[in-house]
DNA sequence: GCTTGGACCTGATTGC
DNA sequence: TGCAATCAGGTCCAAG
């Protein structure tokens, strides 16, 4: 999409999770995507016209490319059209097609040069892999903290855009109990913790992500991390460590597995 | 002010 | 086989 002008966006529907933002193909129509980055796990194209087109894709949401382009990205038709809710016509004949079975995603439109104020990014934590994230800002950021480290890792205002199966693995490799109260835990070992937070996903990129059910990259790829988890849905299986059985425990309505023999 | 849990919505899986 | 219950990658908001 980057370089490229939308020629056209059809809406299938009048909202996702969130209505659309008023006039919205309107507003994008016609606009050229001078830039597309990401906060968070929120995407981010910036429009030539000054507004940022904002996309969010929930747990199930998922765009794919169609169309011609340097002889990539050419796909037969979605398997669930049904759910193909949102599409983009662009420059150069690409179609971008986001489909969303469970419609927790959603799109909006807010002004790029004032992106700090827009709601969700306000107070928002810092990225895992930026410098701005170590031992020492988490010491910080968990001072008085008496949720559990588990809950704390998945606020995006301590650290932006980990999500439940990034910090299981995480706290498995740290060795950290995912029960211990986030003020509790010692400096060294929050130094390891922000380690293995950042290996993590810097591990799941490499891979493509990880694919549960339904996950896919962009050309329509499925992720590979979910061959590399070490505890996440393993409940019942052998620790790869010590052999013990993964455990599950549901902390602030999330599953949690971890290892009771290798995390205190 | 901080933390937890329900709600949002659909589909896949499990158990009766 | 068929139906109901449960669970799922995220985020927001009300209640505690």
């Amino acid at each position: 999409m980057e370089g490229k002008r939308v020629l056209r966006v059809e809406t299938r529907r009048k909202d996702l999770r969130f209505p659309f933002p008023k006039n919205f193909n309107q507003r994008v129509e016609g606009a050229k995507l001078t830039r597309l980055g990401r906060r968070a796990k929120y995407l981010v194209g910036e429009l030539s016209n000054g507004e940022a087109l904002i996309m969010h894709l929930g747990m199930t949401g998922r765009f794919t490319v169609f169309g011609k382009q340097k002889g990539n990205f050419h796909h037969a038709a979605g398997e669930d059209e049904k759910h193909d809710h949102v599409v983009f016509e662009m420059s150069g004949g690409a179609r971008v097609v986001f489909n969303d079975a469970r419609r927790f995603g959603f799109m909006d439109l807010w002004p790029v040069d004032d992106l700090e104020n827009y709601a969700p990014f306000a107070g928002m934590g810092p990225e895992p892999i930026s410098n701005e994230f170590s031992g020492a800002y988490l010491a910080e950021a968990f001072a008085g903290k008496k949720a559990p480290v588990k809950a704390a890792l998945l606020d995006q205002n301590v650290v932006a855009g980990l999500g439940n199966i990034y910090v299981c693995e995480a706290l498995f490799r740290s060795g950290i109990s995912p029960k211990k109260l986030a003020g509790s835990i010692r400096r060294d070992r929050l130094e390891t913790l922000a380690v293995e937070v950042r290996k993590v996903i810097e591990e799941a990129i490499v891979a493509g992500g990880s694919t549960i059910s339904d996950f896919k990259q962009a050309d329509g790829e499925l992720g590979y991390f979910q061959h590399s988890f070490q505890v996440y849905d393993r409940e019942g299986e052998d620790c790869v460590v010590c052999a013990k059985p993964v455990k599950r425990l549901v902390q602030s309505g999330r599953s949690t597995f971890w290892c009771a023999g290798c995390q205190r």
